[in-house]
Order: structure tokens, then C-alpha cells, then sequence
DNA sequence: CTTGACCTTCCCATCATGGAAAGGTTTATG
DNA sequence: CATAAACCTTTCCATGATGGGAAGGTCAAG
């Protein structure tokens, strides 16, 4: 399989591969004569396992770790959750922020009233200095 | 001023106080013979309008358009808000989307035993084949 | 043999921020 | 006055994950 094929195949871009490659987070492919690299099935697997980690967030250093672990019969589920449980406190503080923001902006926009008149909640606030 | 007394007091960071002059966010200063940025009590409150605004997740593309609306002793209200309420919008989706990922990861990381046995229901929700 | 669809590498851009280097200025202190 | 500390200046580089595009080589079908 060309690069084309595998990236339809695991819905990674010919360019992540690529870049997965360069920064070492899966290993160098064989080459044809031309240069071409080429893959088989269990690369389809690997990159969708990278895309599914993706998908849920996870960063590619975590991935990297979750690849070692995927690799290793010996691992234990522990160390499995214990990745998972970190990223979903990293989820939980960016929902918390985020979240924060929207309230503080939801109040504003209801307190705005939005027609032709320059008198603005919103602008006021954000010109109020803080304490 | 100085750039690290406007940097205090408006809690921007010099560096960045720079980079908002250099995309013409703000405006360059005046300088002393030597060439330091000069600043005045109305660059703090200009900054730390940017800085309230990023606080609230806006962009600096949209910072740059509700300093414009701030400018502007014309502005409708109507216009503020409707800057506001499209990134609320784009807060919920990103908000959304994390919850998502959390939901998924708590369900997976609840179904792992996290004991010593490599048995994990996270990885293997990783390498299964999306349909 | 040409055309189009692949592939290659390399460079650049995003977004907001920071680090560090190499050098000039100002201020306080010995 | 000399020197050191604490400023300031510009310029280059890095982040993280991704995409765009250029310039050029390869392959398969018409």
C-alpha cells in the first residue's frame, strides 16, 4: 500500500503520516525502489489507533506512551487507566475554564441590549480594571 | 512609563505588549532618545482591556474588532453583542466536543478492572476498528 | 508518449506565547 | 567615577498539530 491508500484506510493525512514518522512516533516505513514508502494492514491498525487517540484528545506525547503500552503484553491495566484518568483531569480543568468564560459572557450579553444605542455591558466590563 | 511598569500594571507581558504592536493591534508608542517605548496611564487601560478580552477566550482578530466597536463613540450595542454571542457559540462547541471526549474517556477508564493484568478495555476501545 | 494521479522533500503558515542571545541604557551603590 | 544590577532593544527560535504549496520524480492508463 502507498501512503495515499493507508491514510484513506485510517483516516490519518499523508501529511500527519509523514510527520508521525519525522518526530518518531511510529516507525520509519520500507521504500520501494522509487522512494515510494509502503505499508501493510497492521500500519492501517496503528494509525487508527493513533487517530482514535486523537479524537479523544490525547496529546502525541500521551500517545506515545499509550503506543508503549499497547505494545507491551506485560503492561498493566493500571498504568492504562492511569493515563486516561490524567487526560480526563486535563479535560475537566479545560471544560472548567471554558465553561467560566461562557458564564461570565452569557451575563454580559444578556445584560447588553443590543440595539442602535453605543451603551455597552460588554465593553464597560471589559474596560472596568480589575482589583 | 517603561514597558515593564505598562507590563505590571496591565498584567500584558512586555513580550507580548511588543507582538500586539508589531500585528498593529495596538499602536507603536513614542520612544526616548534611546529608544525605549514610552507609555501613558491610558496604554494600561488599553491593555488591560486586551487582557480581560483573552481572559474571556476571545481571539485577537476579535479583540481587534471590539477595540474597534470600543473606539467607536457610534457603535451600536447590537454589534457588540452579536461578537459576543458568536463566540459563545464557538465556547459550546469546543465545550461540547471536550465533554464528549470526557464522557467516552470516563466510560472507558470505569470498564478498566486498573489492576496489575494487562487486560484493558481502554486500549482495546482504541485499536477497534471504527465502523 | 502524454496526461493525470500519485509520490518525494523542503519550506512556510497557523495562534499566542515564551525563551534566549547579544547588545545598549539607566540607576544605584561602593 | 566605576561598576553592577536591572532595565531596555532587536532578532531568532520553539511550542503542538496541522495544512498549503512548490518543485520535481514515478507510475499507470489511454
Amino acid at each position: 500500500m502507498n501512503i495515499g491508500a493507508v491514510a484513506q484506510a485510517s483516516s490519518v493525512s499523508a501529511k500527519m503520516i509523514r510527520h508521525y514518522e519525522s518526530i518518531g512516533l511510529i516507525r520509519a516505513s520500507s521504500r520501494t525502489l522509487a522512494g515510494y514508502r509502503q505499508y501493510h494492514e497492521r500500519d492501517v491498525h496503528l494509525l487508527r489507533f493513533i487517530r482514535r487517540a486523537r479524537d479523544l484528545g490525547f496529546s502525541l506525547d500521551q500517545i506515545r506512551q499509550l503506543l508503549s503500552l499497547w505494545d507491551d503484553p506485560e503492561r498493566a491495566s493500571a498504568d492504562v487507566k492511569r493515563l486516561a484518568e490524567l487526560h480526563i483531569a486535563d479535560l475537566d480543568a479545560r471544560i472548567a475554564a471554558l465553561t467560566e468564560m461562557r458564564t461570565t459572557l452569557v451575563t454580559l450579553a444578556n445584560a447588553c441590549h443590543g440595539d442602535h444605542r453605543p451603551d455597552c455591558p460588554i465593553l464597560q466590563d471589559l474596560a472596568a480594571p480589575r482589583s
